[in-house]
DNA sequence: TTTTTTCTACTAGTTTACAGGTATTTTTTA
DNA sequence: TAAAAAATACCTGTAAACTAGTAGAAAAAA
């Protein structure tokens, strides 16, 4: 007996990509694309409506963030699974996506063939995730610990460090103690394993923090 | 009398979209898609031996610089007309192109009709730059003026300031005078427009100069 | 070859940052 | 509600950064 065909809905805001994605997986005739569209919003309007069984989400939507999509998708329609597709290889993105109920996740460079045997794979309800994610999500756990929780107030003491405010304006911005400001600050450059402020704005940055 | 069927090259490292643009183009019966590269070295392989008229160039390679890919195409094939590609909005990257050799420019949200006006537009001789693009370029006009001009040197201190190091071990590091190191941050300071060596930082990597 | 820029170095003074503590109050979470 | 985390604040001292000048030598450009 021959597998049902696998309905693939495909969401990505690049035209050339939605044909990159229609003309490849096209080719196997065992999935069908049965929808695209360039946002989110259409996007839940035809899951009301019409069957999907796997949904082919680009993370880096104009309008709304990837996750959100992902993590919407997952709880109204559980059934539904999503397939995350980027361009950069984000560890951060990348486990939010799988946190948010990802069932696999590949890179915009993905191969025809490759795409066809992931949606298989996660229409089966297993997972696939690319062999350069799988080593992302590897390294990215040494990392990861290393990765430090910042309050809110200290984001916000490291959003103003960043754009140049000394300590005692920053006091005066937020009206509090100086020597409060000197606290967190300290307490940034220590959780960050840094050195100084310019380090500190430095690997904020690369972070994403700011 | 029916214009000649203009020949494309299309250089990209992602399958997907490649496949896009073989799709989208391949609506217009007078463009052709002759041939595909996921790299700079095949497509020169090629060029060698193959009549191309319109190449369109990802400039986010993996292995080498859009930009020197560009140049090389127009100073080895000047009659190629380079039709450049990106996801990013990077305005110094889309000036580099244009500066060397690009006769237009597109993002990947391009719609597969703007596509082939494009490269139909550049194949006449003509530039192509997306409303998109037009208007990142003018915006990039203010801007450009103050994009401050930094020495070999100046540049140095700078990425060593990123670094976190300080002052003192700059100074033994590139075996000067503390003094002559202060002297540089200042001027860097200075000629940033900034207050200090946080918003150097952040400016810097803004800017990309680190 | 002159002119300009860049790199170098100095003096002197003020401000800010950073390190190492401690400790109270408030808010969150278990 | 009790415990943990976060935000608040203070003290002391040193090191570094920033401000504001000047200026000679070397390298690059006109």
């Amino acid at each position: 007996m021959r597998k049902e065909i696998v309905k693939v809905v495909v969401v990505d805001d690049h035209p050339l990509v939605i044909e990159g994605l229609k003309s490849s997986i096209g080719m196997d005739e065992t999935i069908e694309v049965t929808a695209c569209f360039e946002n989110a919003e259409d996007l839940f309007a035809h899951l009301k409506r019409k069957v999907a069984h796997v949904v082919v989400l680009d993370v880096n939507l104009p309008d709304i963030n990837g996750v959100e999509v992902c993590e919407k998708i997952n709880s109204k329609y559980p059934h539904v699974k999503v397939l995350g597709l980027s361009t950069y290889n984000d560890p951060s993105i990348i486990k939010q996506m799988v946190k948010n109920g990802a069932k696999g996740y590949l890179l915009k460079n993905v191969s025809s063939k490759e795409l066809g045997i992931a949606i298989h794979q996660i229409h089966d309800g297993l997972s696939y995730f690319s062999a350069e994610i799988q080593k992302i999500l590897a390294d990215s756990i040494f990392d990861n610990n290393r990765i430090p929780k910042l309050t809110r107030r200290e984001k916000e003491i490291l959003a103003l460090v960043a754009e140049g405010i000394t300590t005692p304006q920053i006091a005066e911005k937020l009206i509090i103690s100086p020597l409060t400001v000197e606290t967190h600050r300290r307490n940034l450059i220590q959780k960050m394993g840094v050195t100084n402020a310019a380090q500190l704005v430095k690997m904020a940055i690369e972070q994403k923090l700011i």
